[in-house]
DNA sequence: AGAAGTTGATATTTATAGATATCAACAATA
DNA sequence: TATTGTTGATATCTATAAATATCAACTTCT
């Protein structure tokens, strides 16, 4: 089912998206109140949820449900995506930057003001799309060092 | 108090540190079964914990109390430290390193077994010592990049 | 027009992590 | 020798994270 559409296609409305992965409403959009997804909003404001954005939440879920990190556990890890590396930021963009000089919540919940991201949408961002497992932010902090 | 004393001398017996720190000794037990800290242990297996070593188990608390982020969030976030940058891991250590490989706990919570970690002990390494915070972590991330 | 969405506040349920305690058999300490 | 420590198993308490639900006023979809 669903093989033939675009993944990243959003497509599913949010109870659409809660009765396929079995949880609420209301779960979905406290994941989204801590910052850990971005569904995609058109101009309405109303969400809507991809396969990819489901399969995030899904491991997610196994984070906190099988691996019980915790959603600030899971938000900590987050911030340390070394997401300066990916969007190659200059010494000025660093300095200026709460994500590079904090670590409390991911890079893209925070506001992007005066840097390279500034212009750029957190959904559509490399740094969001690619590191929502442990696995793969370990695998790019190997990356980075050679 | 305290002042004039060696910070990494082992000193005060699992009654003394629990007292300090006020906790019970089955929590100091606990942290210890998780991995989350390596007490000094003389030839007799009794533990000993030295000034740094209570500094080490406050920021430990602090993150599971204030910060909330769980045990094994923290052992999760202990796992992304770059052991192998630091230890100068070659290619072939890596390849045979469980640390390196996996990111379900600390790297000092493995049996190294035929790599530069084995002859060394974990509680005596810059690895475990220098880096009990997050913060301190991503600096470390931060540093390995350039 | 009716169904489904929005934000925001508030409230409740449930599962469990974190912490504490107890018992046993034994070893080391001072 | 009395105190304090060890491991291991087991049991309980408590605080709260995660999840669900409800209500209100309003907006957007089909």
């Amino acid at each position: 089912m669903f093989q033939n559409l675009n993944q990243d296609e959003p497509i599913f409305p949010i109870r659409a998206a809660a009765q396929l992965l079995k949880i609420s409403v209301h779960t979905l959009r406290m994941y989204e109140r801590e910052g850990l997804i971005i569904p995609f909003k058109k101009e309405s404001s109303h969400r809507l949820y991809s396969q990819t954005d489901l399969k995030r939440i899904e491991c997610i879920r196994r984070a906190i449900n099988e691996m019980k990190i915790s959603i600030n556990g899971i938000k900590t890890m987050y911030s340390l995506i070394p997401c300066w590396e990916i969007m190659g930021c200059s010494e000025e963009n660093r300095k200026n930057c709460k994500s590079y000089n904090e670590h409390s919540k991911p890079c893209w919940g925070y506001a992007h003001e005066k840097n390279v991201c500034e212009e750029k949408k957190c959904r559509d961002c490399e740094v969001y799309k690619k590191h929502s497992q442990c696995g793969e932010i370990k695998e790019l902090i190997k990356s980075i060092s050679r």
